[in-house]
DNA sequence: CACCAGGTTGACC
DNA sequence: GGTCAACATGGT
């Protein structure tokens, strides 16, 4: 904590949601490219079925860059279709492989310069840029999810995106490997209260002064 | 059968 | 500036 932190509970949202759930080891990936993939997959829908596409990718050798960003359209549809949306996602996957193809050391810049690179790709707005930029270039982003938003609305914390990233960003620790964490914790804490209409046993708000 | 999942986009106020 | 249907499969 330094002294310039907000106050605003999130610290104690996070401890005890990390006593609660423990690590999440998440995002578990062999490579970056993995996750920069992964992170178009998971839009809308649940890990286990971007789990199947991401090794239905690496059985045809497309787990790259350069191979993804020029695999044949329909085909790449019939490997991410367990996923969703998959004519999109497909079309999505060629982009931004094409993008990290022709901008190899896209990762090693400034996280403000990949996010902003990031945007502009068709499919990737600011979860999945964030994400990319913390989970693939491991740079400090904080990722705000719709439980992010839900978890906050119960604790009387309202904003777009930007807001609340900042809320987040001026109340923790920089610190990449507790970004990460927090954002997998309020995952798991969302999927299992936070359902869309129900708030039920909310550790975080029933538990009080937070 | 209805609802939801680790969102994004473009159209329309 | 905000709201909203469309995108689509797979699981409860």
């Amino acid at each position: 904590m330094t002294a310039k932190q907000k106050k605003t509970g999130l610290v104690e949202v996070y401890n005890k949601l990390l006593g609660q759930f423990g690590h999440k080891h998440w995002w578990p990936a062999d490579t970056p490219f993995e996750v920069v993939a992964g992170a178009i997959l998971t839009q809308q829908t649940k890990w286990e079925n971007v789990e199947k596409a991401i090794k239905n990718l690496k059985e045809e050798e497309l787990m790259d860059a350069e191979p993804l960003s020029e695999a044949n359209l329909e085909k790449l549809e019939e490997l991410v279709r367990c996923t969703g949306f998959y004519r999109q996602k497909a079309r999505r996957l060629k982009d931004i492989s094409m993008f990290f193809f022709k901008n190899p050391d896209i990762l090693e810049k400034p996280a403000d310069e990949l996010r902003d690179a990031l945007l502009s790709l068709n499919g990737v707005g600011e979860e999945t840029a964030d994400s990319i930029v913390l989970y693939a270039a491991d740079k400090p982003r904080f990722v705000i999810d719709a439980y992010t938003r839900r978890i906050c609305r119960c604790m009387g914390l309202e904003g777009g995106y930007p807001e609340l990233q900042s809320l987040f960003e001026d109340s923790i620790p920089e610190d990449v490997p507790m970004y990460k964490e927090f954002h997998a914790l309020i995952v798991e804490y969302g999927k299992q209260f936070c359902g869309k209409k129900r708030c039920t046993e909310c550790i975080i708000v029933k538990n009080g002064k937070m």
